[in-house]
DNA sequence: TTGATTTAGTTCGTTAAAGAAACTAATATA
DNA sequence: TATATTAGTTTCTTTAACGAACTAAATCAA
């Protein structure tokens, strides 16, 4: 399909979007954190073609969120490694897995919990303010341009 | 394209990804948030396609994440209203703000800001433990099957 | 030493989604 | 009477996803 370039929109839902915004790479990303390192594990787990897939890790690592490590010679073979900026997204999908639970999962509860591997205990992800540590309640908020908005383009 | 679906795995990750996937829900959602409701101010202030579109729009609604209410006779008109469910959304959308703004944005800083309306102060959206409200750290995660996983299926 | 297995892709043909532009339809307005 | 507004639908082209088969280098098992 022709597909729309969000890369360079003023605005961080877009720019994020054109990274994830396809069904297959959150998944390939959930199975990374999971500690998933080589294309036939990635393959294996996910049922993803394995074009689509070479396809997604050039994308990814042209992006900068995996990187292609060498594991052995003769053979090469390489493994596909997160970056930190990588790593940084597992708090998107954190607030995927909490929005799923809350609202796609069926009465026997959440399919997959996250466990701290310190406590022991259950951890259920939840998007606050920095500053303030409360939620966000999108009723009480207003946009304005940043700092890095085109001084070229109108706003919204 | 042929396109899997992802709705019934026994994952969160991939049942919200079944949703928002694509690259232009998460601009309609925003356009939504940010108070728009009809559907040619979605076509103006996004340039997406009147068909694509439309079929967002289709989706959406069965998902339950708009409703779409009249709003005059002759001729019918309707506008598209965030269900609760779509609000939970913005949960979502502020954790990809949050890392587009790290990660994406130029030096210049972040495009947009986001605005707490009573106090002016400029929200930073962050993703924590719901009990200890403390940042997760991926590294100290493990996952395992939840109370709603399948008992047919294999794990991971 | 031959044939199977492992690992990591590439290639190819089919299906279907995205994009663009034109078209329809009901009504109000100039 | 002609134009504008609003909300779609239709049609055509391009391209991504899917699946299956194929390639390639090396190891392993009989």
């Amino acid at each position: 399909m022709k597909r729309t370039d969000l890369s360079k929109l003023p605005c961080s839902i877009a720019r994020t979007s054109n990274l994830l915004g396809d069904w297959w790479t959150p998944l390939v990303l959930r199975e990374a954190f999971f500690g998933t390192k080589r294309f036939d594990e990635f393959i294996k787990r996910l049922g993803i073609g394995r074009n689509v897939l070479t396809q997604r890790f050039s994308r990814l690592i042209d992006e900068d969120i995996f990187v292609r490590i060498q594991y052995q010679d003769k053979p090469p073979r390489y493994e596909y490694h997160l970056t930190e900026k990588g790593r940084a997204l597992f708090d998107v999908l954190a607030a995927m897995i909490r929005w799923g639970d809350d609202w796609l999962a069926e009465a026997a509860g959440a399919p997959i919990e996250l466990i701290d591997t310190a406590s022991g205990k259950i951890i259920k992800p939840m998007v606050v303010d920095a500053k303030t540590l409360k939620p966000i309640v999108q009723r009480n908020i207003e946009v304005r341009k940043g700092p890095g908005f085109p001084s070229n383009l109108k706003p919204r």
